[in-house]
DNA sequence: TTTAAATGTCTATTGATATAGACAACCATA
DNA sequence: TATGGTTGTCTATATCAATAGACATTTAAA
């Protein structure tokens, strides 16, 4: 019964925002299946307790970001409904994670630095702080659709030019092999989750108090020696995360 | 450098939301650790872009929430800055997950009934739709503070009795100890994100527009027979998740 | 073709949000 | 005790968010 959920007033969060946020949430588990439609304008005015122009700012929203289209005396269909599953496992990859889900999977390089490891990074790659690394900031694409963004460091003595390897293959198993790593496990994910910043919004065509899956990640060799450390920023609302054990 | 985030108009989201949002994080992710103080209202107002008024609005939430104190004269200080750690492993326990780093669990029983699986948890527990289970819903606090509330479902036949063993133990691993099952392992957990309901928000003393990380796991015993299938909200601003591999 | 049901558009009004400026009250410290 | 920096309070104004009602337009089905 999605839709019964009451919404409230005078919280700073616009009620046609967190209609629109309900909405989308039904859609993504499934609630407008049978029909493909999201319920009429005053049916859904009823439910939620406001107003009609209400509901209609907050389908609005919803068209704009491309999930609903209204036609005029036929009623709002939905336009898309998916979240892809991100299994995390000890031999977690991204782009054969998420390959069977999506026709076209790319990775793109937005921008890239060496630089000297912080102490976080330095922490994580078990490194001295202000060693050498070498940082990429990626945008993973589904089908065209951004679902994560991605802040990742490698040692730099261990891993020059993965840039533009990584430019050309658009993953990082294949930079690895290419620069003579042919496996690697996961080590460690941290997940958390935050309300997106301005930057992530640009970038994952977000929404503001659009929600943010946070996994902080570092990658070993076989013999257990750190050889990546990302973070990773998916659109919570596109990707699930599946640990199994 | 937390604080250069902008802030967006015209979206739903009020700008002092906004910027509670921006600083509740910023204060969970350790920003003002060497003062313990947010930074005066006047340098925020910079910062954000906006008006003194808009941001003292901002710190009023905040002040709402307990995170901060306004002291004339002096300052806003910081209360409370605290993420839980919950551990995702084979071996996931709650209470002793968290244990180490709260003085005081506990685990209350909101509700509970015996009823039969719709599709979903049948498929969970791996059982045929219609068989009697029964579910709890619990509330999880850590020194009294809301961590998670949970609706989690057992098999009937197996663990008949387990509401009023919860309600006196406050822990799962007790209760199925009580009830003649000393061990048990994590199978599966699925984590997503989504915004926090009316019910949450009241639940776990949240505000509108909160993000709760929500995890579907399943138990079994150590034969792979599930014992337990749960979904847990979790206030995404008071944890994070760990996976070791 | 008629009708019912749905979305689209317009006007008007009220309350919440945001800005602006001025000044009071309080605290730490030079 | 005097000063600078901080939070607290007040008034005023403009814009956004939400409600209310009326009616037009389009579609599908009776």
């Amino acid at each position: 019964m999605a839709g019964l959920n009451q919404v409230q007033r005078q919280t700073g969060v616009a009620l046609w925002r967190q209609i629109a946020d309900r909405i989308r949430d039904a859609i993504s588990a499934g609630a407008y299946d049978e029909t493909g439609m999201v319920p009429p304008e005053t049916v859904l005015a009823l439910q939620f307790g406001v107003n009609r122009h209400t509901v209609r700012s907050a389908l609005a929203a919803l068209a704009q970001e491309g999930i609903v289209r209204a036609v005029q005396g036929r009623g709002t269909l939905i336009e898309r409904k998916e979240r892809l599953n991100f299994p995390i496992t000890r031999r977690t990859r991204f782009t054969a994670g998420i390959g069977a889900q999506a026709r076209e999977m790319r990775g793109l390089l937005l921008d890239h630095a060496e630089e000297r490891a912080d102490a976080d990074v330095a922490r994580w790659l078990r490194l001295k702080s202000g060693t050498a690394v070498i940082r990429l900031e990626t945008l993973r694409l589904a089908d065209k659709r951004p679902v994560s963004c991605a802040t990742t460091w490698f040692p730099a003595d261990r891993f020059a030019g993965i840039d533009e390897v990584y430019r050309k293959t658009e993953s990082i198993t294949k930079a690895f092999a290419e620069l003579g790593l042919p496996d690697y496990v996961r080590a460690t994910t941290e997940i958390t989750a935050a309300h997106a910043d301005s930057h992530d919004i640009g970038t994952l065509e977000l929404t503001p108090g659009a929600i943010l899956l946070i996994a902080k990640a570092m990658n070993t060799d076989l013999d257990g020696v750190p050889v990546q450390y990302s973070i990773s920023r998916f659109a919570a609302d596109r990707v699930q995360f599946t640990i199994e054990h």
